[in-house]
Parts: C-alpha cells; sequence; structure tokens
DNA sequence: GAGTGGTCTAGACCACCCT
DNA sequence: GGGTGGTCTAGACCACTCC
C-alpha cells in the first residue's frame, strides 16, 4: 500500500479524494470515456476507507463527472451538451437537420391519463383524460430529453400514429395545424425516476425542465408537456429584443 | 426498539426510510419549518442502522425537502418558489415591488478579475479586467439569486457606489444609460461553491442558472453576469410571440 | 453534559460482468 | 471465480448547540 499520499484539499476527506479524481480527469490522467481504477484501488493508493473513496465518486456522479455501471466500472462522462434556441422562427427538428444534428426519438408509450404534475395543472386546470405521449428525444444518438406531451383525447388517428416517429409539434403542423402563442416555465429539478432509468444518472441529478403550453390555430387544440434533460446535456438560448424583464409574482 | 417496522417501498433500504419521511412530510405529520426526529431516534423506529438513516436524510436535503444544521436537528424546508419573468416590458425591482414583493440586496464583494468562467467567456472573450460586483438578492427576505455582474472597469464611481443598494441593471438605468438587446442562456448545474454557502445548501444541489449578456445604448458599456438560484426558489417564465423554436448547435 | 448532525472506519453481503 | 459497484451494519470520533 501507499499510504503516505498526502491530499488535503477540502475540509473533509472524501472532498479531498472527489478534487484528486477531479484533478486527475482535468489533466488528463483519467481520459473521457475510460475506466478509472476500482474503488478499492483509489482505497489503498490514497490510505483511505473504501467507502470513503465510493462517497467521493458517488458525489462526481452527481455533478456529471463520472457514471458508475455495477460489475464493470466506473468511467470518465463524455462532455456534450447542446443549446436549444428559443424565439427563432425554425421548427425544432427541421433546423437541428440543417445544423447537421440528426435528430431520433424513442417512443415510450402512449396513453391515457389526468395530469396529475402540479407545475402543467397551472396550465390546464381541466379534469380531463388526456393522450399522453412519452418519448426519449436522442440528438446525435445521445438522449437529451425525456418528454411527456399532453394532448386532447380526440385527436386524429393519422395525426396520433405520426407521434412515434417526430415531435408532437412537428405532427400536427404536418397535418395543417399552425401553431401560435408558446408559454414556457423554465426550472431546474432533481431528476424524476423515469428520468434516471432514461439518462442512467443517479437520484437528485440536476435536471433542466421546460413545461410548455402551445397554443395553435385550432382553438380546439392545445399542446402541453415537461421535458426535462440532464443539466450537462442542454441548455437553452433566449433572445429579447427589449432588454427589461419583470419579477413576477410568486407560485401558487 | 420497535423493529418490527415492514417500509419496503424502494428497493433498497435507505430508499424505503427515505419515501417514508417523505410521507410523512406530505401527511403533515412532519410540519413545515419544525425539527423531525432525529436520525437515532429514527433509526431506532425504524429498525436500521443509523448510518442508513443518515443516507436517507441526506439525500431528502438534496431534493430540497430538508434542512440539517449540526448540533439543533433536521428541518423541513419551508417551499416558497418565485416565478421571474421574462420578456415583459418592465424593469426587475419595480414590478418586483409593485406585486408587494421586497426585493433586497446583500453586497458581497466588488472586485477586479478577469472572467474565467468559460460560459461567460462565450458572451464576452476579450481578456480585459472587468469589475465584479456579487450579491445576494433576497425576495421578502429569503434568499433566491446569487449574481456575480462583470462591467467594465471605467466606470463611473457615482454609479459604482449604487450597486450596493440595487441591481447593477438598475443603478445603470438610474444614470441614464438606457437597456437595449439581452441575451440569455440558461442552464442548471450542480450548486457553486460560493452558492454552497450563500444558501446553505449541500454540494450538488440543483441550480437554475441564468448567463445574461445585456447591451446598452452607449455601446462602450455591456454587462455580462451569471445568476444562480436553487431549484426550489426560482422558476423562469418566457412568452414566446411566434411558436416556433430552434434546435441550436452544439456547444463549444 | 447530553444531544445533534457529519464524518470515517473495517468488515460484510449482494448482483452484476467478464473471462 | 475474481473483480466490480452498491448497500448495510456496528461502532467510533468530532464540532456544534442548548441547557
Amino acid at each position: 500500500m501507499a499510504g503516505n499520499e498526502v491530499l488535503l484539499n477540502g475540509s473533509s476527506l472524501h472532498e479531498g479524494v472527489r478534487e484528486e479524481i477531479r484533478r486527475r480527469i482535468a489533466a488528463g490522467l483519467y481520459i473521457e470515456g475510460e475506466a478509472i481504477p476500482s474503488a478499492a484501488q483509489l482505497s489503498e493508493e490514497f490510505g483511505v476507507s473504501a467507502i470513503t473513496v465510493k462517497r467521493a465518486l458517488r458525489d462526481l456522479q452527481s455533478f456529471g463527472v463520472l457514471t458508475a455501471v455495477a460489475g464493470k466500472g466506473t468511467f470518465v462522462k463524455q462532455q456534450r451538451r447542446f443549446l436549444r434556441e428559443l424565439s427563432v422562427g425554425m421548427s425544432s427538428t427541421e433546423d437541428a437537420r440543417r445544423r447537421g444534428l440528426k435528430l431520433t426519438v424513442d417512443l415510450l408509450s402512449i396513453t391515457r391519463e389526468k395530469i396529475v404534475d402540479p407545475a402543467l395543472l397551472s396550465f390546464d386546470h381541466s379534469d380531463a383524460l388526456k393522450l399522453c405521449v412519452r418519448k426519449i428525444v436522442y440528438a446525435d444518438g445521445m438522449p437529451v430529453m425525456y418528454d411527456a406531451t399532453y394532448v386532447s383525447t380526440d385527436m386524429p388517428d393519422e395525426i396520433v400514429e405520426e407521434f412515434s416517429n417526430c415531435l408532437v409539434t412537428d405532427a400536427l403542423q404536418n397535418h395543417g395545424v399552425g401553431l401560435t402563442d408558446i408559454h414556457l416555465i423554465i426550472d431546474a429539478a432533481p431528476a424524476s425516476v423515469p428520468a434516471q432509468q432514461a439518462f442512467s444518472i443517479p437520484s437528485g441529478y440536476p435536471m433542466l425542465r421546460r413545461l410548455y403550453h402551445q397554443k395553435t390555430t385550432r382553438p380546439d387544440i392545445s399542446v402541453v408537456g415537461l421535458v426535462e434533460s440532464p443539466f450537462d446535456r442542454l441548455a437553452c438560448s433566449v433572445t429579447l429584443p427589449v432588454g427589461k424583464q419583470a419579477f413576477g409574482e410568486r407560485e401558487a
């Protein structure tokens, strides 16, 4: 055993170990996509308990720096984040393809449910059953969004069929339903349970969320939904013509 | 000891304990702002190890449900979140007061630094020294934003003096500097070290961030900065006139 | 001094992966 | 079977708060 390592950085031991590992990644000693030494090896090298190393590794997973696969090892996570431009007059998938981004969609389920998420209820407080389309959206093969879209149940079947291939708003546009105003609430939140599975992230992982209420040219059709993205996979870009903002009221 | 509790909910023990505590809070058994039983008491009641209870309590802190104070106890966190409206023609502090919100500012430091945050460098890649104003903004006495604002160093002293009282953009407006375009990047991230201290939150806590680049009527003055808010304290609201968005290119 | 949360340890078991 | 990450335990020490 080495034992005599002197890595006092943070106030606590696991913080010191954590930052030392982070430093090695930054220095290129541990390579992106490759496995780092096992917890047992690091425990021996640093001269600390194995559980302390595991604590440090667990925290680095929450920071988006590492991913661990039980039985295989702990790996340095690839760092690639995409920008979602808002307030530009272009369709999302259309623009993505133009920029050389391959957007693919993985349909998870189409169900009939009532909206229960309190955040979405502020958009649509009707107690009616909705058609709920859940999907994962990939950019260049990397999962970036977990989407749950709610539309009214009397949607024509020919439109519903397209939901498995593209985004719901694209499917609507393809069938002559124009899109008008969109109201967004952007916030952050710990990862939901289905998102944890979809992105292979630990519980508590910081997510960027976009709750949307999309109105259309047909007054009987409006779309509400919730997009959840890992913080290290997606960011939003907004340009406001007049540089003034308002600080709004408290939420319900 | 009770011991014979049967609380198998999650796949692991600490998840079961965690959800049981969450349930008791939802049921009103543990009251907002009040202390919950100590880890030792819970350990005895549930018949699990003390460290397992501590693990559950630690996770609930990351979820914004509990706050712990060493030596005092663990408390149910107050749930109050504010909405920040974007794209409305109103000054932030002005609008806040109109709605009965008391916005107060706690000046942390005014320093001269270069911009190092890679995210902000995308707004301003000049290598020049900047005036950096760091502050905490409170809404109704509750801290909601940790702000770091960068302006050019040749700012008149009379404006700099006002930075301690109000937001930087307000100080500029008070001295006849009009605000024009603003470019925002909104993302999520684990809490930075200074934000952890400012908000008394654990490391890894999900934060909503707003990186801004505010141009003014004076071409020599522009403001860039970074606002960091706990996910359970602030959300953003955006309304886009035309319901089309673009999916942008990859970040650098 | 008693109680609290936070940290650290040594040791153990499990499920999983790879050979 | 040997290595991996994930979980759980019993026990200990520390800094802190409150009485």
